[in-house]
RNA sequence: GUGUCUGUAGCUCAGUUGGUUAGAGCACGAGGUUGUGAUCCUCGGGGUCGCGGGUUCGAGUCCCGUCAGACACCCCA
């Protein structure tokens, strides 16, 4: 009797065009935070609980997915984020690491909250962080670096100004303001929590809860939740001068050197940005800049700021950092929203996945005996060395030396065959259609094949003589 | 942890007031044309109708429970 196992719940099966999917998401993001000079580094994938605890305290552990070894004695937990890995192997190394540090990752995360729209319990997430700077100056540099990245990749994958906003806020800004309001230093945190609420609840409720928390009503009217703050970096509006009215977050803004308007606008993003007083984000470790990237419809697409307290927390030198994160699930979802993830096809080609040649033979019985034997030598690779006489491995201990800067086992072709029974060469040719092969090979007899180029249509009316397939298939791909 | 909705073939779905052996399209597989990607034709594999109980002469259909999924809360690193 078998039993059918389900996946668990929130997790995802991916199928070949959908790991295809995912591997457009990923290879963007490499190639995006490669671009903007991160490098790439990745850590376990379970932790000691203990690392997580430190920073968000007991309760986050109804929220991840922990485990004990049978018999054992510590607890782990599987990674809910990044951040808490990157702060510890940066301590580790602190000493000896360029100041700033420009680190991404892409890799799996858990949590073990019930799964909804935008939201799994396996994800992918990329981190982009830039940890230390030595200046205000870097700082605003650094801030501006991972905006840049974040928006290099939003523009990489089709989305625009328009479809795609980046909200930036600023804890300090926004302390500056609450202080003058009478919070104290010690509510801060607190306040901040409070603030983010705002956009989820009820205006009266959030309203009656900031009174109860003892916002002044100067701050009770700045916090308005019916009044928004948006200023978009491209406008005018944030020209104002620091003297009138004195809005902390506007000082910010200003087009001065060295702030992160200048910054970003130096950078190209002005049009992307704007300043939007309701961004708080939850988390309690934020210290300076804070932004999302929204796009209307679903959740925030991705999420960071400035921390500059956590390396310490984790056991390194005080540091300035900031970075974000972007999850893979909210992100599929706004590609497809916006019609902007490729078709089946074009993955197909994007992923590499495109057979080079399609092998078929024509159905005699010495060219059936051929078959497994050229598809073997075309998969060796059809060069540079002469077809048909590959070089024993002990000749080139170092293959992927020679064919620099291509990567290793470029030389060898993406070779496929069918499994069919039928000797039908117009089913066998639609099979190599189907599987969008580029070439198709006909074998005619042990010595002799035709050679049908699926993209054109067109096939050879002479044939190619075995012993030269492997360099008339690549003088063709070429 | 709470709530709402949805479960019929691999996929998308029909299935009459409860009535004989539960269907279609697509997909998949085999075959048809003297060896060329389309269209077409024939055939085939596949379902304990999510699972369990109840009402009934009779349940895919009605009732209860349960499981799974989606969505929304809580939370969001």
């Amino acid at each position: 009797m078998s039993t059918v196992i389900q996946p668990p719940n929130g997790t995802r099966d991916l199928y070949p065009i959908e790991a295809a999917r995912r591997r457009f998401i990923t290879e963007a993001w490499r190639r995006v935070s490669i671009c903007h000079g991160f490098e790439e580094i990745d850590g376990p994938t379970f932790e000691h609980l203990d690392l997580y605890t430190v920073k968000s305290g007991e309760g986050i552990v109804s929220e991840l997915f922990s485990f004990r070894r049978a018999g054992g004695e510590k607890d782990f937990a599987l990674r809910p984020e990044f951040t808490p890995t990157m702060a510890r192997m940066y301590a580790a190394r602190a000493k000896s690491l360029p100041s700033p540090t420009k680190w991404f990752s892409c890799g799996p995360y858990f949590r073990a909250e019930r799964p909804q729209r935008g939201r799994l319990r396996e994800f992918l997430q990329w981190n982009c962080d830039v940890i230390g700077g030595e200046s205000d100056q870097m700082l605003r540099e650094a801030d501006a670096d991972v905006v840049a990245a974040c928006v290099g990749l939003l523009a990489a994958l089709g989305l625009n100004p328009t479809t795609a906003r980046v909200k930036i806020n600023n804890r300090q800004s926004m302390a500056v303001r609450l202080r003058a309001g009478g919070v104290p230093d010690a509510r801060l945190p607190e306040a901040f929590g409070l603030l983010d609420q705002r956009e989820k609840l009820d205006a009266r409720e959030w309203m009656a809860r900031a009174q109860a928390f003892g916002f002044s009503a100067d701050l009770l009217a700045y916090f308005d939740p019916g009044r928004r703050e948006v200023i978009r970096l491209d406008s005018d509006g944030g020209a104002v001068s620091p003297g009138e009215g004195l809005e902390p977050e506007y000082v910010e803004l200003q087009r001065s050197p060295g702030s992160l308007w200048h910054a970003l606008e130096e950078r190209g993003l002005a049009s992307w940005c704007e300043f939007d007083n309701r961004i708080v984000r939850g988390l309690a470790y934020y210290t300076g800049m804070v932004f999302e990237v929204i796009v209307d419809g679903e959740r925030a697409v991705a999420g960071g700021g400035r921390y500059d307290n956590l390396i310490e927390l984790f056991g390194g030198p005080p540091t300035p950092a900031v970075g974000f994160g972007m999850g893979d699930v909210v992100l599929s979802l706004v590609l497809q929203d916006k019609g902007l993830m490729p078709a089946d096809e074009e993955l197909v080609e994007f992923a590499g996945l495109r057979p080079d040649v399609f092998v078929i033979s024509n159905g005699t019985p010495e060219a059936n005996a051929m078959l497994g034997p050229v598809v073997a030598l075309l998969r060796r690779g059809a060069g540079p060395f002469p077809a048909g006489s590959p070089r024993p491995p002990s000749e080139e201990p170092r293959p992927w030396a020679q064919v620099h800067p291509t990567p290793p086992g470029s030389a060898a072709l993406h070779v496929r065959r069918s499994y069919k029974a039928t000797k039908k060469i117009g089913k066998l040719l639609q099979e190599a259609a189907e599987v969008r092969a580029r070439l198709a090979v006909i074998l005619e007899s042990p010595t002799e094949a035709t050679i049908k180029d699926m993209r054109t249509g067109t096939q050879d009316q002479s044939r190619t003589p075995i012993d030269r397939l492997g360099d008339e298939v690549r003088r063709r791909l070429a």
